[in-house]
DNA sequence: ATCATATGTGAACAATTGTTCAATAATAGT
DNA sequence: ACTATTATTGAACAATTGTTCACATATGAT
């Protein structure tokens, strides 16, 4: 997925409706409350790090249990290489914490909000 | 993002933990109440479709009002094509909805859901 | 029928992704 | 000091992604 901030925007050629509406009003009406840029692009990366296989699995072991890198790569059948590397990546999302005992690194849950999108999500593709 | 489903295995080399648990019993404990598979596999792809700026910015106008794909693309400064590829990634995974009007087809949010979903993941990037 | 408008689709491209391998860091036990 | 264990990191690779362009479809108006 290429990061839209750095990619040149679209030159807007005469293709559609860049200068007709079909309701201008309607359009400026969700223009003004439109989030801000940054909020956007944090949501997105948010999202995007829950969209992973691996990851999603992860996010369910630890909302049953805290777990360490190890025990995370033998339940999941990967290495600790894998699973470190992407539990850096929910850890820079504010997903996941850990403490240290020893050698030893503990992970769990950042906070109940995780737990609750999670929940959301699992909601969502269980209707029918 | 590589589909891991078609991925093969990673051929557990004698890297690390393949045999030897901390906690054999907590690994045991979790992998029980795993969720299936294609919970998994759904519930990431839910995400990983939430996981775009493009895409976030729809889904918030969406969830304001009814919209055309002209006013959408209009609204984000995109083309019609951009902005229909995208609401068919979101109406193939049931976050959105159109009804057709003449050659207008106006798009929503598929159910109420998908908002508390979004508001879920708007309070965390929001949060301090 | 012809034209303009609104939307949908397929192919191709650069950019980004997750995994693997190899190496490193840090702690504990002998 | 040396070895074993747990975790982290960097580089490289194939696979996947979103956008663009070009074309196709569908509806409504003249």
């Amino acid at each position: 997925m290429p990061k839209q901030a750095l990619r040149k925007r679209p030159k807007i050629k005469e293709d559609v409706c860049d200068t007709h509406y079909i309701d201008r009003e309607r359009v400026q009406y969700v223009e003004k409350r439109m989030q801000a840029d940054g909020t956007v692009a944090r949501l997105a990366e948010t999202f995007q790090v829950l969209g992973d296989r691996t990851r999603i699995k992860i996010i369910f072991a630890l909302s049953q249990k805290e777990l360490c890198v190890c025990d995370l790569a033998g339940l999941l059948g990967l290495s600790s290489s894998a699973v470190s590397h992407q539990l850096r990546v929910l850890r820079n999302m504010r997903l996941v914490k850990y403490r240290k005992e020893g050698r030893i690194a503990y992970y769990s849950l950042d906070d109940a909000h995780i737990s609750r999108l999670f929940e959301e999500g699992l909601r969502h593709v269980e209707e029918p």
